[in-house]
RNA sequence: GCCUCCGUAGCUCAGGGGUAGAGCGCUCCCUUGGUAAGGGCGAGGUCAUGAGUUCAAAUCUCAUCGGAGGCUCCA
């Protein structure tokens, strides 16, 4: 007799346990090799949804076995718990942020356990905390003392609809990354961290094993770009102007210079003529949201200043403009303008009317380049021209000194004073200012001008929670007089923390989230640092990934890891180098994406109108089921909306409006239908409330179990790409469980063991190790779990053949188990109990590979002629080339097509890693 | 426009110079006192397309087409 597999009470049953026995706490210990998996902290927006489950579940798994594999491990969770959906709650629905933040926090602990992960819940940090943020508002005090935070102008992004300003990289296409509404660029006083003083550090990925995407995707955000400074000055009045160029070889073609409309020095050397022009202009700029001002093709607009500079290399006169096409936030907000090598200054000419002159000629052209004849700028190499002593200098394809003509060029700047080599950063320093009530306060106050930090000994400076919402979003601390108001003279800043500096310091508040005397315990960091292993998301990698690396490197800087250094040394262990990068291997996982389905296939009967059909009778056939003589519209629903459906005809879309009073027949649902009931075709895309397609992971656990559901997520997707769901596939994952539990529960088979067949079961055994081995270390996860399945089915062929002993059983069982037990925790730990091995399996070591038991004995020598397998013979593994060529030169085959010559070669292929040996023979 | 990654069975994906693979799904058969099931047999692929290198290309190179993601007036 057998039970069936029942999830449920085992899953409830064995997490009860793990808690009660505190399995998963984890202490230091230095006799164990430590690893610090983390995997990013939610947001608690209410309910876990499957994205968390696919991000984190697979994780778990790779925690679980390495510490099956004997290192001892951290798996902490937390919540990354500020920010503006709870003052929207606060807002909308009058719950008081804190309320409804823990609120959600409480519900999706739960969530997050019926995952049956190891989560070492006594390490919880919440960012919400006075005890989380005081630490955040230390850091911030470190770091203005050390000049990495600084209070600064800056034209900023501000965002209308949150009514708060937003970082650069919280900004996609001139709208907010978070609600898509548009930024306008405000000029506003801030506070900034000097993130760009890291710029070169940041670009440097050395031993780190990251997506190359991430590595790419920063790289450019950072942008680095190597070149010239230069200064022109003004005709009249000499004001200088710096400018940075990467083509320093092209100075001599400088025929004007544009000026960001919001530069300095417009208003100072615009010419009383051009004054109303140009302050027209800037009017209009400031008008446009930064979508307009950045959209495509659009035509290059300026105006003329009416003054003048002189170019420094050659002294001649060009007029300066201003023109939106120059960002005041790149470089040095001013340009010199080389149409002739330039595209857009080149565009801008035309529109302008403003010369063109060509300073670069290309060698290899039949027709030179000419200023009239050019019908766009030419940026490739060639022999510098019309620029004086530099004429001849070749310029090829390469960026700053190692471009030849570059490099003559800068030097020649630098030895006479008109300018000097210069690099050049995209990255903007990190503007960390909110106009929020929803995040840690930032502990500084004013008095006038002077800027005063809050004494240590004060932090932190606490959130008041007798706060009004407005309707307005106007941050309630800043008409919160107790809060503002320190004396008559003393205001304190009303400003918030951007809650991604909560999150670039988490991992290190893991450590010790109780600690009161320091953000982290040196002691425990000694050990733990870094993050061996981080998975997340690769929506943060410009964001958070970026911020916490810039953290990790400015808390070095600043002294902050040197208790952990010495701690580190105390214990033999060598600092050098732990303290650069926060987090040694990432990998992002994919996004789990909604399912696809067919729409209703249907016949529409009713009369013509124009181009769509008024229809009295809907009515859902199967798939293609066209009554002979239909003469109405039939095909799928590919959309919907109210009672217009757009039906697929044979590949053309026809429009069918259902009359209000249309019958509508779907067999599928009993009584009378209506129009809101006709299911249209949904294709694969983001789930989402609205489009109807989100899966609810408690419903599934409900439904499947736990461990199901994880094996499911792990087994369906390639992790790091995600893809749709198709909750159809779930039995596989499903059946496998199943199976397992029946073959465990079957107990051991009577049969007399056979030598030959038990060798054959432990060779697939070990071949499944190794595979499961290579599929957790690489996060493939899906190919870790069809392997365990190949070897279920060999295992229950196995046994049903006949030969496996009972000890030999009881040792693949062993085996199976703790390979299961990363993936299904709840049902390995059951059967381990069942089949009366002492508790914990995650406590067991993992199965070890054996490659001597894993290799095949028999292999099949492929004969090939010309390259093409025409017959094989069976082998001895480790067979020496001349006989293998022997044999098959000897072989049917051969014989046939070689009919007696001799062959132009004989090719031996020997077998490596599990493939056969082959010789190719030429004939 | 530029950069990166990817096109292998119906689906999800391994593999990767040397016989085209897995799981699920599907067909058919068996079982029907393991039963919201179980067992067995099987079908199914010009490895996106074209060219090159090679004794041998799904695999390497180049081009083209298609997909995903990122950046984008960056001087």
């Amino acid at each position: 007799m057998t039970e069936t597999y029942h999830p449920h009470a085992i899953e409830v049953k064995w997490q009860r346990k793990w808690e009660d026995s505190q399995l998963y706490r984890s202490k230091v210990d230095w006799s164990k090799p430590k690893h610090y998996a983390l995997t990013m902290l939610p947001y608690p927006s209410g309910d876990l949804h499957i994205g968390h489950w696919f991000a984190m579940t697979p994780s778990d798994a790779r925690a679980r076995w390495m510490r099956m594999k004997g290192y001892n491990v951290l798996f902490p969770m937390g919540f990354d718990a500020f920010g503006l959906p709870a003052e929207q709650a606060a807002i909308s629905r009058n719950i008081h942020p804190w309320k409804w933040t823990y609120a959600n926090i409480e519900r999706m602990r739960e969530q997050l356990r019926s995952m049956g992960a190891m989560f070492d819940w006594e390490r919880e940090a919440i960012s919400c905390t006075p005890e989380y943020y005081k630490w955040s508002e230390w850091f911030f005090k470190r770091f203005y003392e050390h000049g990495i935070a600084y209070r600064g102008s800056a034209l900023v992004n501000w965002s209308e609809s949150l009514q708060t300003v937003l970082a650069n990289e919280q900004v996609i296409d001139g709208k907010d990354e978070r609600t898509g509404q548009p930024v306008a660029h405000k000029m506003m006083e801030q506070w900034f961290f000097r993130i760009t003083q890291y710029a070169d550090e940041l670009l440097d990925f050395a031993g780190m094993d990251w997506p190359q995407a991430i590595k790419i995707m920063q790289t450019n955000w950072i942008g680095r770009s190597e070149g010239a400074r230069a200064v022109f000055h003004t005709e009249v009045g000499g004001h200088p102007i710096e400018i940075y160029t990467t083509r320093p070889d092209t100075l001599w073609g400088a025929t004007f210079m544009v000026l960001a409309p919001e530069h300095d020095l417009v208003e100072k050397i615009t010419t009383a003529e051009q004054r109303a022009a140009v302050e027209h202009y800037i009017d209009e700029i400031a008008a446009e949201t930064e979508i307009e001002r950045m959209m495509e093709h659009r035509e290059k607009t300026g105006v003329f200043t009416g003054a003048y500079a002189i170019n420094p290399v050659n002294d001649e006169r060009i007029p300066i403009w201003i023109a939106d096409y120059v960002m005041i936030t790149y470089g040095t907000g001013a340009i010199m303008a080389v149409p002739a090598h330039d595209q857009r200054d080149f565009e801008f000419a035309r529109a302008h009317d403003l010369p063109i002159r060509v300073v670069i000629q290309p060698a290899d052209m039949t027709e030179p380049l000419s200023d009239e004849a050019m019908s766009e700028a030419y940026d490739g190499p060639g022999l510098m021209v019309n620029s004086d002593a530099m004429n001849g200098s070749e310029s090829d394809w390469r960026k700053g000194r190692k471009n030849p003509a570059i490099n003559r060029v800068i030097d020649w700047l630098e030895a006479t004073g008109k300018g000097e080599e210069a690099v050049n950063y995209r990255l903007r320093d990190w503007l960390i200012s909110r106009q929020r009530y929803w995040g840690g306060p930032i502990p500084m106050m004013y008095d006038g001008d002077e800027i005063i930090p809050v004494p240590d000994a004060e932090l932190p400076v606490e959130l008041p929670e007798d706060v009004d919402f407005m309707p307005t979003g106007r941050s309630p601390l800043t008409y919160h007089e107790p809060f503002f108001k320190v004396d008559d003279s003393i205001r304190r800043e009303t400003d918030t923390l951007d809650t991604f500096m909560c999150s670039s310091w988490y991992q290190l508040r893991y450590l010790s989230p109780d600690c009161a005397t320091a953000p982290f315990d040196a002691e425990e960091a000694a050990y733990w640092l870094p993050v061996d292993v981080y998975t997340g998301g690769a929506e943060h990698a410009v964001m958070h990934l970026l911020y916490t690396r810039f953290f990790t490197k400015a808390l070095r800087d600043i002294g902050v890891f040197d208790a952990t250094a010495a701690a580190m040394r105390r214990h033999g262990r060598e600092p050098a180098g732990v303290f650069d990068e926060p987090m040694t291997v990432l990998r992002n996982q994919g996004q789990v994406l909604g399912g696809e389905h067919q729409g209703d296939f249907v016949l529409c009967s009713g009369r013509m109108d124009g181009g769509k059909m008024l229809a009295e009778r809907i009515e859902v056939v199967d798939w293609n089921q066209v009554p002979a003589g239909f003469d109405g519209i039939f095909g799928e629903i590919a959309h919907r909306t109210e009672n217009v459906l757009h039906v697929d005809m044979a590949g053309i879309t026809q429009f069918v409006e259902v009359l209000p009073g249309a019958v509508i027949h779907i067999p599928a649902i009993p009584g009378a239908n209506n129009v809101n009931q006709l299911s249209h075709h949904l294709e694969i895309q983001r789930m989402s409330k609205s489009k109807g397609n989100v899966v609810n992971p408690d419903e599934l656990v409900e439904q499947y179990g736990a461990d199901v559901v994880r094996c499911y997520l792990m087994f369906n997707f390639d992790w790091q790409k995600g893809g749709p769901w198709n909750e159809n596939n779930i039995k596989g994952p499903q059946g496998w469980l199943h199976d397992v539990w029946e073959i465990a529960l079957a107990g051991a088979p009577e049969s007399a063991s056979d030598l030959s067949a038990e060798r054959n079961i432990e060779r697939k055994l070990h071949q499944t190790i190794a595979v499961v081995n290579r599929g957790l270390e690489e996060f493939s996860f899906n190919t870790a779990i069809a392997e365990q399945m190949k070897f279920k089915n060999a295992l229950k062929a196995a046994l049903r053949t006949g030969g496996i002993g009972a000890e030999m059983w009881r040792a693949l069982m062993s085996q199976l188990i703790r390979l299961l037990a990363p993936f299904a925790p709840h049902i390995a730990e059951e059967l381990w109990a069942l089949l009366g091995w002492e508790y914990s399996v995650h406590e067991q070591p993992w199965p070890q590979y054996d490659a001597d038991k894993a290799r095949e004995e028999l292999v099949e020598l492929v004969v090939m002629i010309n390259g093409k397998p025409r017959e094989t013979i069976a082998v001895a593994v480790d067979i020496a080339q001349e006989r293998a060529q022997e044999l098959a030169l000897a072989s049917e085959a051969a014989r046939r097509s070689l009919a007696g010559k001799p062959p132009k070669r004989a090719i031996f292929i020997p077998g490596r890693n599990g493939s056969d040996p082959k010789v190719n023979i030429v004939v």
